[in-house]
RNA sequence: GGAAGUUUAGCUCAGCUGGGAGAGCAUCUGCCUUACAAGCAGAGGGUCAUAGGUUCGAGCCCUAUAACUUCCACCA
């Protein structure tokens, strides 16, 4: 064993010998059964300290049930992540001086895959750093064979139903990324613009109708204006031509609801073709759609001498323009938002266009129905709520895209004409058996794929013995940012195609932010790399330091600090380690129960029964923030701090039998101790459980701890505990320092067993030379501590201080008599006496009574 | 515009069904005590955002207010 902790020269060996061993592959068999899908990482780009967060949550819930015993699946995987995946792409193409369309759709995917193949192993090797216990062996892909397979399988059950359709829609255009976008990808941003009044004429010239708008470019597509026909301001205007500005032509002044009494001027312009109000308007008025932004962003030929021209580009000059002709009355600063494209950041636009997609009320029902009657959890509860706003104020779902890589949309056209789709590799028409076909172009939205997730990556449509073992699965753990992307999806895919919901509980947990809270990204800087974290403090660092004090469902501020101090904490682990390790020679290995032991022994194997507990019920909670608190304040505060000090006593001491029961029950106490801790930090626990003199092959399988196998635990050790604390006080406020040592002597008003069978820890812990129990009073002069029955003499020599003892003792006397009113008070009041549990007004009542006679002994000396 | 969350020590956060305010880091004091100075022993530090209310009793429940954060939404 290393002498100092150094995570770096362990870990990826352990790891390998994880892999080597299979430890985490599993297969059906008659036990019950856990499982988690990892969610899928994106081939794009390197792990971030999300995902690091992500999967240390699932890890830990993981190794915990299959150190249970329970037959646990990990499924990890990675998405095609289509649009980012295809700009990269993209990108190098146009550094080869090629283009997409130049090498064709085949090229292009051929380099696609390459892409995967070769990056696929980048971000699961950072997982792997992280210790991930998933089963690699089930390393899935959103593009594989079968995953493919189910998703044209899906497709065309939708689509053979009714579910799925092609229909023109005002969906949100990536003029940049040229392709649309869902709504959930449509992020919108504020922007700081303004709002141009222009002026409409009426074509009769009997006077102008003034609308603001935010879009003056869009004007050469505006085919009416709209004004609310309750609107006084207009009556009788309703119906009249109006002369579009720079086109020059004649459009409607119309009514419609839309069209908000009191806002703005009353007036809005109407574009069909780029605004999805103006979409819904056009349709109730049968409104033309005149299209003036094609599908690079930049203005279509009725844009006259403006055609060309990038839309955004084009705006000051169409201001002019408007100025010159008369028509613009005025400009004033506007605050509004504008929707950006998730990945590149460019402004999208509203575009009417066909696409494909899916019917989604009837779907969402069941959905809603499973979180409602409870079979689906949320973790914390509050997150149902977004996921039931979002599916029940559903649209239908856009589920094509104008990109290449991806699920090809499984639609065929034969050269008859007939339209079909199919889930075979090289269908034939059903309708007149033509083998020449085009396929549609579009490909499938990713979420579509990943929506599949649950049951894909178990072998769906095929009824494979995983799927039927292993489905549904236990739990997800995910951000609450994709609630509504994919946990949805998920939901109601798998009730639609499984009959069964894909999971029974949804853990939620927030977003990592810098320690200023400001969310981390490229831009600024902030961001934190996980793997930078794991090579300077070692991944069970990083993985603590991001579970520790974590909040469900709460964001959570990370600095670089955290990984130091869950470093320094480990450490101590580590050197708590190396003490039992060196002080275990000659022990015989005898059951608890069988042991005669002392009081301390007893405390020590309470606490830690209390510990099991604990962890045990917080991991079930999912509060694994709460159960590392409990964790490390037993390491520090219960085991390194009293026991293993207290252990020094016999571990060094001559009685060989007393020796014994130290041994044992420190290597009970730590080996538990190490188990409790695997599913959070495994590498360290793994590696220091191999130097255990008594180990089997590896600590992850061995058996979580459930309950101290001993008989009646009942001790009374917190008594020394409290002696120990009033010494080491009292010297501290004599200023005693603490290598000056006394000699300690201990009168007994009662018998007080414990006190003598721990007199020698006593003086170990408390600065003693030695410690005595004496009859009387010792003539010299001493610090005389009262402790209920027990009264403490320290010979501390010159530092006797008349004076202050008289301090020291009122001061005590003080906070006792303050402590005794405040009882009587509370017992006085009859409303507490009448209404508070009875309990409650007993423990009041012994309190008081035990203060009283510490007082009185107070007052007697 | 709708909704959710947060507000507790200088910093990061715990605080379970209401029953005497906690941890880690930082600060101060004293200690190199044979696992650990990445340590040990001790200490200081809080009107629990504000104002009301319910209750015998409120950090916790209710109502308003403020600040910050986030999600959803088509307001020109």
């Amino acid at each position: 064993m290393e002498k100092t902790y150094s995570p770096q020269s362990f870990e990826n060996e352990i790891y390998k010998t994880w892999l080597d061993k299979n430890y985490f592959r599993t297969d059906p068999d008659s036990r019950e059964h856990y499982s988690i899908v990892m969610p899928p990482l994106n081939v794009t780009g390197k792990a971030h300290i999300g995902h690091a967060l992500d999967n240390t949550i699932q890890d830990i819930l993981i190794r915990t049930k299959r150190m249970q015993g329970i037959n646990t699946l990990w499924v990890p995987g990675t998405d095609h992540a289509a649009i980012a995946t295809e700009q990269v792409l993209v990108k190098a193409i146009k550094a080869e001086g090629l283009t997409k369309e130049g090498i064709g759709r085949e090229e292009f995917l051929k380099r696609g895959w390459d892409w995967y193949k070769k990056y696929t192993h980048v971000i699961c090797d950072q997982l792997k750093m992280l210790g991930v216990s998933c089963d690699w062996t089930r390393l899935a892909f959103t593009m594989d064979d079968n995953l493919n397979h189910a998703v044209r399988h899906v497709f065309c059950r939708y689509y053979n139903e009714g579910l799925i359709y092609k229909g023109k829609r005002v969906v949100n255009y990536c003029p940049s990324c040229k392709t649309t976008i869902s709504d959930n990808e449509n992020v919108h941003v504020d922007q700081n613009t303004y709002l141009w009044y222009i002026r409409y004429p009426f074509a009769d010239g009997s006077g102008e109708v003034v609308v603001a708008t935010t879009r003056p470019e869009t004007i050469f597509g505006d085919t009416a204006v709209a004004v609310n026909p309750a609107d006084e301001k207009f009556k009788g205007q309703i119906g009249k031509d109006l002369i579009l500005p720079l086109v020059n032509k004649k459009i409607k002044l119309i009514g419609d609801d839309y069209c908000e009494i009191g806002f703005g001027t009353g007036a809005v312009k109407i574009t069909p073709a780029h605004d999805p109000n103006g979409y819904e308007v056009g349709l109730r008025h049968n409104l033309e759609v005149v299209n003036c932004i094609d599908d690079d962003g930049r203005l279509t030929a009725i844009a006259g001498e403006f055609s060309g021209m990038d839309r955004i580009e084009a705006r000051p000059l169409i201001e002019k323009a408007l100025i010159e002709g008369g028509y613009l009355v005025k400009k004033e600063k506007y605050k509004n938002q504008v929707g950006t494209c998730e990945r590149c950041g460019a402004f999208t636009e509203p575009r009417i266009s066909t696409q494909w997609f899916v019917k989604m009320k009837e779907l969402a029902q069941p959905a809603i129905e499973a979180v409602k009657t409870g079979k689906l959890k949320f973790h914390p509860k509050r997150y149902e709520k977004t996921y039931l706003n979002w599916l029940e104020n559903i649209q239908d779902w856009c589920i094509s895209r104008q990109i290449w890589l991806g699920h090809r949309i499984p639609v065929f056209t034969c050269e008859n004409g007939h339209t079909f789709a199919s889930e075979h590799d090289n269908p034939t028409c059903p309708h007149c058996g033509s083998t020449k076909l085009s396929q549609d172009n579009d490909v499938l939205d990713t979420w579509f794929s990943s929506a599949l997730w649950p049951f894909s990556t178990l072998g769906f449509p095929n009824q494979t013995e995983d799927l039927k073992y292993y489905y549904p699965t236990s739990t997800l753990v995910t951000g609450y940012d994709i609630i509504t992307f994919w946990v949805s999806k998920m939901v109601f895919s798998g009730l639609k195609f499984m009959g069964e919901i894909p999971f029974k509980d949804v853990v939620i947990h927030g977003l990592v932010r810098d320690i200023h809270g400001v969310k981390m990204s490229k831009h600024l800087g902030n961001g934190i790399d996980p793997i930078d974290m794991i090579e300077k403090y070692g991944a069970d660092a990083l993985r603590l330091s991001l579970i520790n004090g974590m909040s469900a469902g709460t964001d959570i501020r990370y600095g670089e600090e955290k990984a130091k101090d869950a470093k320094v904490f480990i450490n101590k682990l580590y050197n708590a380690s190396k003490f039992v390790l060196q002080n275990l020679d000659g022990m015989k290995k005898t059951e608890l129960s069988k042991l005669a032991l002392k009081e301390k022994d007893k405390w020590i194997l309470t606490e830690l029964n209390d510990l099991i507990k604990s962890v045990t019920k917080n991991i079930d909670k999912y509060a694994l923030g709460v159960a590392t608190s409990n964790l490390i304040e037993f390491t520090v505060a219960k085991f390194c701090d009293w026991y293993i000090e207290l252990c020094k006593v016999d571990l060094y001491g001559e009685d060989a039998e007393r020796k014994n029961v130290a041994q044992n029950v420190l290597y009970y106490v730590f080996d538990n101790l190490l188990k409790l801790f695997h599913p959070f930090i495994p590498f360290v626990t793994e590696y220091i459980y191999q130097e255990l003199p008594m180990h089997e092959e590896t600590i992850l399988k061995t058996k979580f701890p459930k309950k101290v196998g001993a008989g009646n635990l009942a001790n009374n050790f917190n008594k020394v505990i409290e002696i120990v604390r009033a010494i080491r006080n009292a010297r501290a406020e004599y200023n005693v320092p603490d290598n000056k040592r006394t000699s300690l002597y201990i009168m007994l008003d009662e018998e007080c067993d414990v006190v003598k069978e721990n007199i020698a820890e006593i003086a170990k812990l408390a600065f003693g030379t030695n410690a005595q129990i004496v009859k009387q009073q010792p003539q010299e002069k001493c610090v005389k501590l009262i402790i209920d029955e027990v009264k403490v003499f320290i010979p501390v020599g010159e530092l006797i201080d008349s004076e202050k003892e008289k301090e020291r003792n009122e001061k005590e006397i003080e906070s006792l008599k303050f402590e005794i009113a405040r009882s009587e008070k509370m017992l006085s009041n009859k409303g507490f006496v009448d209404k508070a549990p009875a309990s409650l007004v007993e423990a009041e009542k012994q309190k008081l009574e035990v203060n009283r006679a510490k007082l009185e002994k107070l007052l007697n000396n």
